[in-house]
DNA sequence: TCAAAAGTGTTTCCAATACACCCATGG
DNA sequence: CCATGGGTGTATTGGAAACACTTTTGA
């Protein structure tokens, strides 16, 4: 640890702060969160937002991205910071504080590795989520809040999709972050109007309807685009 | 502090844990900054947000609030959480998580008490901001940028303005927090038509012009709004 | 009578909304 | 030939933006 100057931090009591993150998938026209079941005490059983201390010379950042990584694998995610949680009471073993994060991840097919004080991770269905611990309820709820919000001002949606996807599977998706329906000819006519989306030529396969067309987010158009003033809505 | 059970938390590292809380206020036309100068080290002599440790019973929002109070003398102000910073080097003397606030106080003259490790506050012009301490450059841009985001949805403008106010101050204040121009008769009409405001019947006074009619928000006629679904947009 | 800010309407344009039918594929 | 979702256009409406002059007061 560093050295303790003369004006050195005399905290008040001994604390820990952790980050918890809420990993958002998209899979079978519903929005999903990645939980972890407790294979310890406190709440041994019960369901939780995966999330982890924050190490001695980690940035807040580094150790959601890490939490992330050991559960998923993944790398390079979208991740934000969404707010902190401190109540006294929160944990009963002591005063925790932990700072909320966010995360899309492409759809939810990955191998995923439950760690130390976890048994089983598993995506619950955002309208069928268990009990949760602590208050990962409150947690989850703000970063969901803070999701519908990001989702109708920045492209991030389609971080929840594979590359290519059809306009229906992009519908889908805001409906179900949203949880209101669009309709389907303004949805479309407003998404191919931006032109950020890039038709790619193919179309869906061994499907018992009409195969739709397939996209994929041109990410450099949209940021010229920024550049220009355009500025995305849903 | 609480007892440790068998599950106690084991923290890896002293560490702390603030609030730093970005006080707007609004004056002569110009968004403005509370600031304390520290007469502690580090960072002597330094402007830096006022801030405090949180207590070992506290919650992070009572935490906000007493910073504000003990400042101020001002209570039940608006208040919003923000963003937390944590990064390793941010504190010299040992490792310092904050929480970011901002707060919204009426026309800025009030008392200003300045605190233990504080040698003197005062409100700075946002775009005539001394050098600041620790990361609070980066603090204080976060919190900017959320008021810019908030004060376009939610009316929490009227937060920094007197009781009544004429519809001149409301736009200048729009003005200088948003650092754009805005026209007269467009903004007028809109903010009129939202029907949130109310004329008291009183004028200006002792203005070497023609005086301008002072109106009131109406917070329960919004409330009432927005239960039918009314949203504030600027 | 001058300076300073208050107050006021109309037109234009574009984006949001509402709405219903035919098409292509697999089974 | 049926079921399933894919794909398409138009008319209407309401809000956003652009724009300039007259009024009232104190000095």
């Amino acid at each position: 640890m560093l050295d303790a100057p003369s004006y050195s931090l005399k905290p008040f009591f001994v604390s820990a702060v952790s980050v918890d993150i809420v990993i958002f998938g998209f899979e079978n026209k519903s929005l999903r969160v990645l939980l972890v079941q407790r294979g310890v005490e406190p709440y041994m059983n019960r369901w939780a937002l995966p999330g982890e201390m924050v190490k001695a010379n980690e940035n807040l950042d580094a150790a959601a991205d890490r939490v992330l990584f050991e559960l998923t694998s993944m790398n390079e995610v979208y991740l934000e910071q969404v707010a902190s949680f401190g109540a006294p009471e929160r944990h009963p073993a002591g005063r925790a504080f932990t700072v909320a994060y966010y995360s899309l991840i492409g759809t939810s097919a990955h191998p995923v590795s439950p760690n130390g004080w976890a048994k089983h991770a598993q995506y619950f269905d955002i309208n069928e989520l268990p009990d949760l611990a602590f208050d990962h309820a409150d947690v989850l709820n703000a970063c969901l809040e803070r999701l519908r919000e990001r989702v109708r001002m920045r492209p991030i949606g389609f971080e929840l999709l594979p590359r290519t996807f059809s306009l229906s599977d992009l519908q889908n998706l805001y409906e179900s972050i949203l949880g209101e329906t669009l309709d389907k000819r303004n949805f479309r006519k407003k998404i191919l109007s931006m032109g950020i989306v890039e038709d790619t030529g193919d179309l869906q396969s061994n499907v018992n309807h009409r195969p739709a067309k397939l996209y994929r987010f041109d990410e450099s158009r949209y940021e010229a685009l920024v550049k220009k003033g355009f500025s995305f809505t849903v």
